[in-house]
DNA sequence: GGGTGTCGTAACAATTATTGTTGCGACTGC
DNA sequence: GCAGTCGCAACAATAATTGTTACGACACCC
């Protein structure tokens, strides 16, 4: 199982924010973030650090401090928050490199690197296809 | 980064006893295939019991044991070998079950779920286009 | 029938990545 | 000055994978 629920809880707390604002609110604070998210506030404030980072969020300090949208969820793709939450490839190399005297050895590393790079361009491409408004469509569409 | 190589190791396992068998030899041992692929033989049984069980090798025990193919190269693609050797999705979940009561938290997995069988399946989809015996041609082609 | 080499498997340690927690300084509005 | 929140560092907890050791089971050979 892939142990990384980053990409989930990133597009949680994107869409709670943009839920918490079209309602009229102008920050969200990451301690209601976590609450709905489940998890602890400090996390929250780890991925939407990477996210501001990435340009997608903004926060503020001090008294009525939290967290805003910096663009609107309609053209904010999964993939910009992928690129921006994850850090490495989907699928790993050898831990330790092969046997370099070996043919197979040798040669698997380039090989698999090519099947795995144009599978990791399909997988961005199909993320490229969603964006965030898309998510908070389906979440608010789920049947209660 | 994804911390695991399972497929890539799998890959290069399969390779190993292609290659060796068409070099004539019945039977490759985990320690040949261990040694090339830089790690411990009992790593490699573990992983080539998956590929048993999913019908792809099969071995013998006794003096003069290992391995071998219980098909063809070319009839097996990386599919069969992900789907042997990955228990559980790319993506995953919260890790806690975010909080019910929030509209937001009680629709994200359903969506996300949704989102990600379908990549998923784009993902299997191109690992069912590569055959083994692609993935041994493509080790011989590299330059050294 | 015994010796030998290899698989089969369990048990446990080591490693790594992620997640959770605490603490405290920085900042800002009142 | 006070209160609320972010920013960030440090560390613990958790989980998954990988590495290692050990030993029994099995089959071939003499």
């Amino acid at each position: 199982m892939s142990a990384n629920s980053r990409l989930t809880i990133a597009a949680h707390a994107l869409a709670w924010i943009g839920l918490y604002q079209r309602q009229g609110h102008e920050v969200a604070t990451s301690e209601q973030i976590a609450s709905s998210a489940n998890t602890n506030p400090v996390v929250i404030r780890r991925l939407l650090g990477e996210l501001r980072r990435a340009g997608l969020v903004e926060s503020r300090r001090g008294v009525g401090a939290g967290w805003s949208l910096a663009r609107e969820l309609e053209s904010m793709t999964l993939l910009d928050v992928y690129e921006a939450v994850e850090p490495g490839p989907l699928f790993a190399m050898h831990r330790t490199t092969p046997d370099q005297g070996c043919v197979v050895g040798h040669g698997i590393q380039p090989a698999m690197q090519c099947i795995y790079e144009g599978i990791e361009e399909t997988v961005r491409h199909e993320l490229a296809r969603v964006t965030l408004a898309n998510v908070l469509r389906d979440v608010l569409a789920a049947p209660r």
